[in-house]
DNA sequence: GTGGTCTAGACCACT
DNA sequence: GTGGTCTAGACCACC
């Protein structure tokens, strides 16, 4: 067993940018601060936030104009995308978490259906 | 910013005690490995063990017998009991990162329905 | 038989921190020493001291602020709640100790009424 | 402050010798198991018992008989006057265990009042 | 600077 | 051989 499986600082980084796009907290096309900035802001070694970028360019969630800055692509769908790709990654966390508990499917949906009627 | 969520070791095997328990796959007074033991298959200190024993007979989840060993609590009930705490603490979990997403109960629900149906 | 009773240390410092509260030396919502401060005053190892504060939260005497320090509860009841518990251990092993040499309840009080008379 | 506050061992099991005295376990006059014996018994070196009874001697609660063995002295008075030497160390201890926690002398014969009701 | 965790290795008490 | 305690010293996260 291994008791170490922390996400590399820059794929949590990348996650919290994303985030801000799903939730619209930075819009399509928008810039996003430049790497030095978010270094500091991040408390993060440059490099780190370099990579940030290069990998969200590889993934075409963000756009690089060399010498300008780091825009969000202005691609719409980009959006929903995002948000299906990390929502799905939450779901299975929590179905597998669930799973190894002994719940069943039925049973998770018992519990969300409980959660709703604490909300009303 | 904060880019470390990871549990401490001593609780991380904490949990993998408890969901062992909660599955049965150690049984109620039942004796678990010695620290020296547990402390070599998970390639952790005997130290960080003894820790994981002295919070699980905290919580009345074990008890141990000086000289002799540590043992899965008698008591019948605390099968189920584990199963409720660890079972809360995956749902909020998976509340709060589907919320900061921008998901409603609603749209967990159908997500879980959705899982159910490719089961099937 | 048994020829060590000694309390481990940790639980000695313990008990000296409850004694202050009790006795208001220091005060609900007042820091206590940094760990390694308490240390170097105790002639102990910090980890143990660490112990103690962890343990001492644990029983809700103290609480912590991570990066700032340990400080007493604030809740103004845990001075006579202390005094109780602490009071019923020496009661405990005074009423043990004088069964032992074959003393009854009344010949206790007794002494006891002997040493308020001496002290007058 | 210093955390290590053990008697020495031969203390301890004077004080079991003396215990016994006092309580009748062993009569005036009665011969007391010999150094080898005991200190297998009590787990000890004999050397540690040989100080046992030499200063057992000395406060003359025994007297040794060279090449026979060690005897508890025939003077009827030594069971009284150690019960009241014992008595006194254990009320001291309970005195001073109870004014470092604020109580006055009155409150003390309250709670042993309290443990007298207690088991009517 | 604070507390929190972890390792390495030691010694002790109990069986 | 078991768990319990302690030391020494290290690294981390938070402020």
């Amino acid at each position: 067993m291994k008791y170490n499986n922390n996400l590399p600082i820059y794929m949590q980084i990348m996650d919290k940018i994303k985030k801000d796009i799903v939730l619209g907290n930075v819009q399509p096309g928008e810039k996003l601060p430049s790497t030095k900035q978010l270094a500091q802001d991040s408390q993060v070694n440059p490099n780190t936030i370099a990579r940030v970028y290069r990998e969200l360019e590889r993934e075409e969630v963000t756009f690089t104009q060399r010498g300008v800055g780091t825009y969000v692509t202005k691609n719409e769908g980009v959006r929903k995308k995002l948000q299906e790709i990390m929502a799905g990654k939450v779901v299975q966390q929590f179905l597998q978490g669930m799973k190894e508990l002994g719940f069943s499917l039925e049973e998770m949906q018992e519990l969300i259906q409980r959660e709703k009627e604490k909300e009303e």
